[in-house]
DNA sequence: GCCCAGGAGTGTG
DNA sequence: CACACTCATGGG
């Protein structure tokens, strides 16, 4: 099944490559191929719009796709919000493409527990294992994320052999926590009891229920702070210390949308790294 | 081989 | 509150 969407701008190597989420893969044609729900989803631009490919192709794949991508972000306004910062401003136009993506909260979860202290390469790996090894198979090569009975039914052993390291107890016991009622009260919390309430969950502290936060229950007013991020708001900002200190600093900067001025500042400080030109310099 | 990674948990000052 | 230490492992 194909199908057409209005989302714009979009800007997909941006939005799908930057270690939101860890399932979706770039193929030479600059296509992106991931799973979305119980299908098997393929992602490019034909000309200013972007086209789909949904296999099997259910009737609100399309919607899916739009949730995903979070179709109903205005970036202009975003932006034009976000360029009072004066650090932000000049560079932020580059970036218009990328979009915050919304996952289903229950991989989200797992997926960051699984991302702490790894890079995102390992990362995609682990996520993709548990999926090859207790997903459900949609089409050669491809799988659902496991549900949280799925994923239940795993011992520590089994997950650690996937390569988990000490983070094969904190799923397990995720698992084991997690019923799908509390994931239902999260959801109808506000950011602060939120990001409190997966606090409680093993394997989650700050920074994992930043991202939580951020990229599984759409609260764009989250700031997750990484290593990467450290270092961008030191040398950006001349911000250092704790997290509670920074996450202080990010919300009174950066206000109802600091979940994409962290992106933004994330993708320039990789930029960095790689030895390529900022966007951002200090003041 | 070496360094580091989208950190969390626990204990101590 | 802030630090210090440990945790298991693979990608670059």
């Amino acid at each position: 099944m194909r199908f057409e969407l209005e989302i714009a701008p979009l800007d997909l190597d941006l939005t799908l490559g930057c270690g939101q989420t860890f399932r979706w893969r770039r193929g030479p044609d600059g296509s992106w191929s991931g799973v979305l729900s119980e299908s098997r989803v393929r992602l490019f631009k034909d000309g200013t719009v972007l086209a789909a490919e949904a296999t099997p192709g259910d009737s609100d794949i399309a919607i899916q796709v739009e949730k995903f991508l979070r179709a109903r972000d205005d970036i202009a306004r975003i932006q034009k919000e976000l360029r009072r910062d004066r650090t932000l401003a000049p560079g932020m136009a580059r970036l218009r493409g990328l979009r915050i993506v919304k996952l289903d909260e229950w991989e989200c979860l797992i997926s960051f527990i699984l991302a702490t202290y790894a890079n995102i390469p390992r990362i995609s790996k682990m996520v993709e294992s548990l999926a090859a090894g207790y997903g459900r198979r949609i089409s050669p090569g491809a799988y659902t994320f496991p549900d949280r009975r799925r994923l239940a039914k795993a011992s520590e052993r089994e997950l650690a052999k996937l390569g988990l390291g000490y983070r094969a107890r904190y799923v397990h016991e995720a698992c084991a926590t997690v019923d799908d009622e509390g994931l239902g009260r999260l959801l109808r919390m506000g950011y602060d009891d939120l990001r409190a309430g997966l606090i409680e969950l093993p394997g989650v502290g700050d920074k994992v229920a930043d991202c939580v936060s951020l990229f599984g229950f759409g609260r764009l007013e989250a700031f997750p702070i990484d290593v990467w991020m450290e270092r961008a708001l030191s040398r950006l900002y001349g911000q250092k210390g704790s997290y509670s200190k920074l996450r202080r600093f990010a919300s009174e900067r950066f206000g109802r949308y600091a979940g994409y001025a962290q992106e933004y500042l994330y993708h320039n400080e990789r930029l960095r790294a790689q030895g390529q030109a900022c966007l951002f310099l200090e003041q």
